[in-house]
DNA sequence: CGATTGCCTTTTGTCTACAGTCTACTGAGC
DNA sequence: GCTCAGTAGACTGTAGACAAAAGGCAATCG
């Protein structure tokens, strides 16, 4: 027990800068789901160094994490390209996708109590008045908010590292469209959670699974209507 | 196209040594799955560096990987140290597994020809041979070969490579009860190619799903027994 | 005798330098 | 005019060196 007489919120924890490979990660990370840095487009380590400041090591490191978590391809002895999406690809993502939050809804029904129920209540009150002002980017942040929830209360941590992977990659390529699906996600999202709150696993991993298979179908609708 | 008249495996390939870190990599998983580095442990990088004959810089980039993939656990200002699986992990884990192996099995119904049918039936038969023979090595291995093969056919990269991942941990978990499950194993992996063969995706998945659950079960039994 | 504080060792985090390799361009030969 | 060899440039892969942070130990003060 500390004997100073400091309340324990007080200190604001003096934060620490953390690893310098960790943030220049997070940056690359935000500057290619952005498209701020184009699919396909050269990485030149000694350009990013500079332009952000540091390195090359820093740099090396960051871009060797993105490279096995499937952001960038790293070609040898020629350096690194941001991934470029394929048709192929992005329908498998969703395929896995799909299989990951339905599980994950379907533990969730298992093991979520009243505080959980709240909790996700709150979210989809918050995320259907986003809809009705047409805040798009904090209707994209809460849908993910949701879904990481529900995640949590599933209570599987493997599983939340996967699916937390996969969704990100997922949003990526959807992001472009993802502007359409808005109120009628919600309403599915209402379901899921009267499905959890009824403890019923079935119902909960069918309407979840819809629900990711109508994203995945709205993607595919994305080149007629493009 | 290659205007020499060289048939077109003939040509070595020029074995190239490949990035150091991969290598270092590979060494470092063998050490870990072997148990040759025990769970826990503490890993310095130049004490890795020295007994490899490289530099610490390789040996960085191999455990930063083997950190984003869950096999060692990085303390910042401190060094990495050897992961240590825990009960609930290892539960998650198997749970995951089931979960991706099962919709594999889905899938490689759905997809299947005579040809993978063929293929599985021969890795089967091989292991068949092997438990009889009671070589217990010969047996992981033609059973991992067996898991690869219908998650090769069934077609969906994204899903075999995180399968890739989940098993390698599982097995590294299981590999002190691998032992037991030796014949009852190959029995249902005659069951799951019939159902491939009549593109029964029904009865693939739960054939797969009740295969893996009595992995986790015998994992299970472990404690009981030992 | 116990707690605290300062120093010291160890290890990581970062930077700079050098060597190997691939690409692309230039110029000569056919 | 086209092809191919040679060469120069650029970038990565690797190594070594320096600085900063964390943990442990001993000496000191209460």
């Amino acid at each position: 027990m500390l004997s100073t007489g400091l309340p324990q919120g007080a200190v604001p924890k003096l934060e620490r800068p953390g690893p310098l490979r960790e943030r220049v990660y997070e940056a690359l990370l935000e500057l290619i789901t952005t498209r701020a840095l184009q699919p396909g487009q050269h990485l030149v380590e000694s350009e990013l160094a500079g332009h952000l400041g540091v390195s090359r090591q820093p740099v090396r490191e960051a871009l060797q994490r993105l490279n096995t978590e499937g952001w960038v391809d790293l070609r040898p002895a020629q350096g690194a390209f941001v991934h470029e999406p394929t048709e192929e690809e992005a329908d498998q993502l969703l395929t896995v996708r799909t299989l990951l939050e339905a599980e994950a809804a379907r533990l969730a029904a298992a093991n979520t109590g009243t505080a959980g129920i709240t909790a996700l209540e709150e979210l989809c009150a918050k995320g259907e008045q986003a809809v009705a002002d047409g805040e798009v980017d904090l209707v994209v942040t809460l849908n993910a908010a949701f879904h990481a929830k529900v995640m949590e209360l599933a209570g599987n941590v493997v599983l939340a590292e996967l699916a937390g992977q996969v969704d990100r990659r997922v949003r990526w390529y959807y992001t472009p469209v993802a502007r359409r699906r808005g109120k009628q996600s919600w309403i599915e999202h209402r379901a899921l959670i009267a499905a959890i709150a009824e403890r019923d696993e079935g119902k909960a991993t069918e309407i979840m699974r819809a629900h990711t298979e109508h994203t995945r179908q709205t993607y595919h609708r994305r080149e007629r209507d493009a």
